[in-house]
Parts: structure tokens; sequence; C-alpha cells
RNA sequence: GCUGGGGUGGUAGAGUGGUCAAUUACACUUGGCUGUAAACCAAGCGCCUUCGGGCUUCGUAGGUUCGAAUCCUACUCCCAGCA
């Protein structure tokens, strides 16, 4: 995997970048949809790129489960299988451990030899370590590889936040040394990439330790988790901070688990390169969509019954071309699936329409005085 | 016309003398959702309220009772079977 900082902003860490992966080049600052099962739920990967998705992820434990690794390896891997024919980020089940341990009593369990998790479907035990995690992944057909993690939640105790970061560098050293016995010569001609986490919670001595745990180490990109996991806009903001300066400019920097349009906006401010959020889809499927101003609103609300107007007037997305928020209010309200596919359309539109934007505002060296007002 | 069954909150449908302003589901209203156990979850949903409570409701009108959605009478409407 290559990655190539293309243009750089005064007073800001923004920047343009260039990835290159096995299936594709990728335009840096990117946004990943989340494709956790093998689909951008409701839409067809043929529609997410011609929204402008470039890269898709995909998800480590929900695959394993359903329909297991071995199959997606018989049948040519996931970007032949599912027919999306660019590049894939691989999640490694991380925040598996983190969102079924923290929210169903006992169904994840994290140990210092890796994650237990109990099935969520059938209870089955299954136990994955940063060498299984990698593995599968390969498998898969990943062209990024994330490594297993520990994600704390929040709040956390400084002796838990402390746990993790201790075991998430002992677990990124293992992920590199099983990354380079199973042939990093192999991978490397492949093309694939392997990226650390970042963990600390909102610890600043934490999180700077954690950066210089997993920057010490050999890998292709640096990934910032550990938020998103309901600490709030402020937290986040303040845990990216505390390292925002020591992200070593030759790797791309990705922030897990982000955003909303406002996110992504001071997070690129902050030098991150690339995003994988679950809202726009998952919000869509809620009835709820962004404006153009970075707005939430829902399309339940009784106030749209008559709107003949689109959902925005400045919106071009295909949904907002051709359809009424009255019509899409209509689709939703009677549980019509089209409503959630045409929401799930307007929102990934607003998120790459936006990307489309900054990036061309860093190349024009423009970022910081057309965003302005919303970095902080 | 006769016989039997039944009319409960927007809808379906519980409830058969007090713990019923009335279970539940759906609908509706409003919130929430950030590396997807998520087309989900939460709250509200007769009227008024100084949030203690007050008032009016279970086809209509009477009645029994300390007390009725629940028992009785009449009326009315609906359904099934028979004429």
């Amino acid at each position: 995997m290559k990655f190539s900082a293309r243009h750089t902003v005064k007073n800001s860490h923004a920047r343009t970048g260039i990835l290159t992966t096995p299936h594709g080049v990728i335009q840096t600052p990117v946004f990943m949809p989340v494709a956790t099962s093998g689909a951008v739920k409701t839409l067809s990967p043929e529609e997410v790129k011609n929204l402008g998705a470039e890269i898709i992820l995909g998800n480590t434990y929900h695959l394993h489960l359903r329909p297991g690794e071995e199959l997606i390896a018989a049948e040519g891997g996931l970007q032949k299988w599912m027919n999306w024919l660019g590049p894939i980020l691989t999640d490694s089940g991380g925040y598996q451990a983190f969102s079924l341990g923290a929210t169903r009593s006992k169904s994840a369990k994290t140990t210092d030899e890796g994650v237990r998790f109990f099935s969520h479907l059938d209870g089955k035990k299954l136990f994955f370590t940063p060498e299984s995690a990698i593995d599968i992944q390969l498998k898969l057909g990943g062209d990024i590889v994330m490594v297993l993690d520990d994600c704390a939640p929040f709040p956390a105790t400084e002796k838990r936040l402390y746990a993790a970061v201790k075991r998430t560098g002992e677990w990124a050293k293992r992920s590199t040394e099983h990354w380079q016995r199973e042939g990093i010569a192999l991978r490397q001609a492949q093309g694939k990439g392997l990226f650390g986490i970042v963990q600390g919670g909102l610890n600043k001595e934490l999180r700077q330790q954690s950066l210089k745990d997993i920057q010490s180490l050999p890998f292709d990109g640096i990934a910032i988790g550990g938020v998103s996991v309901g600490e709030g806009k402020q937290n986040m903001l303040a845990a990216v901070d505390f390292i925002a300066n020591d992200l070593d400019p030759t790797r791309p920097h990705y922030l897990m688990g982000v955003g909303e349009p406002i996110d992504l906006i001071r997070m690129i401010h902050r030098g991150i390169d690339m995003f994988d959020c679950v809202l726009p889809t998952r919000l869509a499927r809620h009835g709820a969509f962004w404006t153009t101003n970075f707005k939430r609103e829902n399309i339940r609300r009784a106030s749209f019954t008559n709107q003949s107007k689109s959902l925005d007037p400045k919106c071009n997305c295909p949904t907002c071309q051709t359809y009424s928020a009255s019509y899409l209010r209509h689709l939703v309200m009677t549980n019509e699936s089209l409503g959630l596919r045409l929401l799930s359309i307007h929102n990934l539109s607003i998120i790459f329409n936006l990307l489309r934007e900054i990036r061309s505002s860093i190349e024009n060296d423009n970022f910081v005085n057309k965003f302005g007002p919303h970095l902080s």
C-alpha cells in the first residue's frame, strides 16, 4: 500500500493525498460507507459507487459469523463476491468487543490473549486474537486490514484506559510480527496495508503514549479508535487534539466511526484523511437526513406532510433532483423500502459532496477560508 | 319477522361489580442514533392542572348498588342462522 500527501494547507493540518491499494486508487480525505455484512444497507454496490464512494468497509466479526471467510475466499474474495470492484477496508472486530460487551452482558470479553465472543446469532463461542483477526481479514480479501484493538468504553476509568492502551500496544506488536511472519513481502507485493489503532480515551498522556506505541511499528496507516463511543462532540475533538500535532505525516490518518458532516470538517482540519461511519445509512433507515447546511432533520415530522419541495433545495443528489419531501415522508411512513433507499442515497450524497468540496478547497488553498466557521 | 351473538379510547382487540382513564398491538406525535445485535430505541398519546390532583368517558336512556365498561330494563345499530 502506498500513500502520498498531495497538497497541504497553511494554518491547518488539512491535506489531500492519494492512497494506492490493490483494487484501486483513493483520493483523500475519503469517506468509507459501512457495508457490515457485505452490503451498504439498502443499496447496491453500483449505486454506492455512482454516488462517489471509492472504498467501503466490511466487518470481520459479522462476515466471520455469516457466511464465514472460507466461503468468501472460495468465491474469490469479498470484492468479487459482492461485485464491489474497488478497495475494501476490513474492520477487525475490536469494536464489537466493545459494543457487544458493553451493551449486552457477557456477550464479549477481552483478555490479554484476545477477545472472546458469544455469537449474537446462536450464542456460539468465538475467540479472536490479533493473529486470527488478520488471517480472517486476509481471507476476506481486505485491501486494508485493521489490527485487533481494545476499545475502551465511555466513560472509562484511567485504569481501564491504561489497560486498553497497553493491550492495544501489545496486540499491535503481535499484529505486525504476524503480518511479517505471514509474508510481508507477499503482502507488500499484493499492495495490502495494515493499520494500527490508537486508544487512550480522553486521557492526554495515554493518547500520546498510545500514538507513540503505534507509530513506532511499521504500520501502513494510523487509525484513531476509542472515539464515537458516546463521548460527545467536544470530547471527541479533545481526544483528537491531544495527538493531532504528532501524527506521522508520511502515513494516512484514519478516524474510526466518524461521522457527521460537521465532524468531518473539524477532523480534516486536524489532519484526518479517512473516515467511516454508519450514520448516513442508519439515520436514513430511521427517517433522518442531513441538509446541505449540516442540520439533522427527520422526514417523519408532520410538517413534511405537504412539502412538495425536495429535502433541501440546494442538494443536487438523485433523490432531491427527483422526489418531493412529501413523497419521501409517505414512503417512510408506509414502510416502503424505497424511502429508506432514497434517504440513504441523499445522506451519502451529502457526505460525498462535502468531501469533494473539501478536497477541492484544500487544493485551491481555500479550505480554512471556506470552512473557517466550522473548524473549532 | 324469529333465534342466537355482539356494540370498549384513531383502528384491532383485552377487560365481566371496586386495584379501570381502562392490558396489548398497530396507527399517530415528538426525541435519540457517530469503527451497525440498529428499516432500531425511548417518551407521549380523553380534557384540565398550581403536577398533589380534578373532571368527563366503554352504543343511547333509565335503573340496581356504598361503588358499574362490568348486573337489570327499554331503545337503537351490527353480525350469523332460520323464515
